[in-house]
DNA sequence: ATATCAAACTAACAACTGTTAGTTTTAATT
DNA sequence: AATTAAAACTAACAGTTGTTAGTTTGATAT
């Protein structure tokens, strides 16, 4: 963990300990110690405690929704559209576990503009894994099942992974993306 | 809602604030004013704060850990015990969706000895949890999958059917139950 | 050597936190 | 009508919270 500047090493830092705690319980002093510095100094890089959050959650919350779309209105058949969704949450959760555990269970303490913000985009990814589910379902790719079942089910493992990785017992990227698709596609029966 | 006592009063209210916001953001004068008391008053029912989260989060655990103990030690096979595991986490989200949300995002803030209990009967539950599977591979009634990709694709599903059992789009409990032992076991495709 | 500027510091604030002590209200029982 | 006990109240506490103001440090550029 070597970022470019100040402001990232406390936004990783904070991301980390919101993680462990959960946004509200730790403290600006937390944060400060955990860099080896007052909490007034904090106050030179960011704007509030506040803006830290806004910086973990939304930058991420716009990857998904970006690449979802992406996803969505590709080429691609739904067998492979849905292993490149499940491809996206590995990748992230690799990349930045810790923002994805904030953005999970922080993100009802965004306030105003950014709370609707990312409602919306939370919003706008589900409406596309539904069309995803349900295009499939049309063209027979998938069972016809309920749909919301189908959606949440995939939905909570993926949005969870972070919770487990790093886990002693969490297998490496490769086997964990290519059972992952194993489990959620076909099954364990 | 119509708790008997005040105590339980307060415990259900608790609870749904602790599901909005989380533990550590919710006050005592929140909580208070949930109740049209004032916080102070609070005091005559509980001993704190933390015996509210104790109360909520402990019961409901031992309840999972008991239950899996039973049906980890039965007699029927593999794909019985794994719609008997389902069955349960459907049951008491039913019941308590506020207390599971609290018990799932909020166990970090018990203290001390309820803290060491509460981990060790996750770690119970899994481990029975684990039981099932491996069984079911020897058996082969399951496929020969990454085991724990197999407990973390579930659990996690099952473990937040809180975030999305009251939403409009839900199904009843039984075509839930059923279509979610069909995605769970059998998969989507 | 001097000036500059980012990044640390000390000190303090007003508001909020969980909690206690002591008192009054409310409603049921004698 | 008097007694009692549960459950509300007011007032206050000591500690913590996010944040601001003003100052000092330390390294880089002139």
């Amino acid at each position: 963990m070597k970022p470019t500047d100040r402001k990232s090493e406390i936004i990783a830092i904070a991301a980390q300990l919101f993680k462990e705690k959960g946004y509200s319980a730790v403290t600006m002093r937390d944060i400060a110690q955990a860099m080896n510095i007052k909490a007034a100094s904090l106050y030179n890089h960011i704007k509030s405690k506040q803006e830290i959050l806004v910086l973990i959650i939304i930058e991420i919350a716009e990857e998904f929704t970006q690449t979802m779309e992406t996803i969505v209105h590709s080429e691609e058949n739904t067998i492979q559209k849905l292993e490149k969704v499940i491809q996206l949450h590995i990748d992230i959760t690799l990349r930045n576990a810790d923002a994805l555990a904030c953005l999970n269970n922080d993100w009802m303490h965004l306030a105003d503009a950014e709370l609707a913000y990312f409602i919306k985009m939370r919003e706008d990814y589900e409406d596309n894994f539904r069309t995803i589910i349900k295009n499939g379902i049309a063209n027979q790719d998938i069972k016809n099942l309920n749909v919301e079942v189908i959606i949440f089910s995939t939905l909570s493992t993926l949005r969870t992974l972070y919770l487990w990785y790093g886990k002693k017992k969490s297998p490496n990227p490769r086997v964990l993306k290519s059972n992952m698709i194993q489990v959620l596609l076909n099954g364990m029966v």
